[in-house]
DNA sequence: CTCTCAGCATACATTAGTGTATGGGATGAG
DNA sequence: CTCATCCCATACACTAATGTATGCTGAGAG
């Protein structure tokens, strides 16, 4: 939906024309400063309640609330409801699918390669994985970000198998690797175990030694 | 909550006392026949309710339509909405967390043990993926879900980990073993593929070579 | 036949969410 | 100062869900 096209990280580029009439026709340059609740802020805080309570909890009441302002402001940014649903799915993907491709790109050996993807999940900086379960939730009702995740799934499984064919296995072992790799990621995550960093640093060594077989 | 002791399959049994006053004294035998609407007929339908849409749409209404009555019949067996929710939840844990953990007793050799737990993976007729992960999906916006899907992880986690134990893997590489395998189901289920069980059998001996290390 | 009660239908009250129409304050241009 | 415009507040209409109170019907007991 929409176009997509130029989308800036500062998100309150040229988003959608506001709702009123059509009488819009200049923009001040002062618009991106965001002294009041801008388009990305209300964006956050529908993220934010995506996490915490599901895409149903997704609600226009608090997330005014939450921003300090009542609903009149949200419909002034927003045609409706789904405007910011489908904006915050564009939100997951430029924050969670675009840092796993360019960590699993080609560059480096397969060892290397496979070390940027675990830094990737464990530092939980450029990719959020909690983001990640509350998206995969919602697609459980929504089915057009249902295609949008699968799409997801399909290029994250595609990189990660390339990673191991690199290291001489056969296509169809690679492509198993790579699935028990990130079907064991996305369920770690669909579990919510609360461990701390520590506990996990500690199992890594034995993660690595039973879920690959590198050889450099 | 409630008592859950004597908890029978027909589940009719001794359910909660009807809303109305406190005028039911006697209950006729002819009682689980079910040519109306029983508690298993809500039951059911809120649980594929559950599965096609989330917990947020397990309503009354549309419940009532699917059983063919109105809301009226609703209040005569349940209290209110959360008490049918409260049902739903033990009725999964008969339905997914038993088998799991019958499945997994330390009858036979560790590998006639971890054959059967694919099998009802596979199978998918004692055991329901597709039930466990919309109530995985609940226990996201539900703390009281959570805890209990989380008392289920564990318990199914440390089943397998007794059954690495037995082929006499040392305790930590037995449960990163039982993890990888664990989380690996959960995530294939989270990510709702859909695949042919030809297909899924296919690739089998290929993820029991990797995730399995047996020697008898 | 009558009475009772299980089982549901119907009607009402309440709450809560969305979307729209409109008013009003602040701010910069002229 | 005037005016336009951004941005939000307020008020209204509408829909839909829950829970409750009450009416109705059919079947078995006597």
């Amino acid at each position: 939906m929409a176009d997509a096209g130029a989308v800036t990280l500062t998100a309150a580029g040229g988003g959608p024309a506001p709702a009123g009439g059509g009488r819009n026709r200049r923009v001040h340059a002062a618009d991106t400063v965001g002294q009041g609740a801008v388009e990305a802020d209300w964006i956050a805080a529908a993220r934010e309640m995506l996490i915490a309570g599901g895409i149903a909890s997704v609600q226009i009441k608090p997330l005014a609330e939450r921003l300090g302002v009542t609903r009149g402001g949200f419909y002034w940014r927003f045609r409706n409801r789904q405007d910011l649903l489908d904006q915050l799915l564009v939100d997951w993907e430029k924050r969670n699918t675009r840092p796993f491709l360019k960590a699993a790109e080609r560059a480096g050996t397969p060892r290397e390669r496979f070390r940027r993807m675990v830094r990737l999940w464990m530092d939980e900086k450029d990719f959020d994985p909690v983001l990640d379960t509350a998206v995969r939730h919602w697609a459980s009702v929504d089915p057009k970000v249902a295609e949008k995740v699968h799409q997801a799934d399909d290029a994250r499984i595609a990189a990660l198998t390339s990673l191991f064919l690199a290291t001489g296995e056969e296509p169809t072992r690679a492509m198993v690797r790579a699935r028990v790799v990130y079907f064991h990621q996305i369920g770690y995550y669909a579990l919510n175990l609360r461990e701390t960093p520590a506990q996990r640093r500690k199992l890594l060594p034995i993660y690595d030694e039973i879920m690959t077989d590198f050889r450099d």
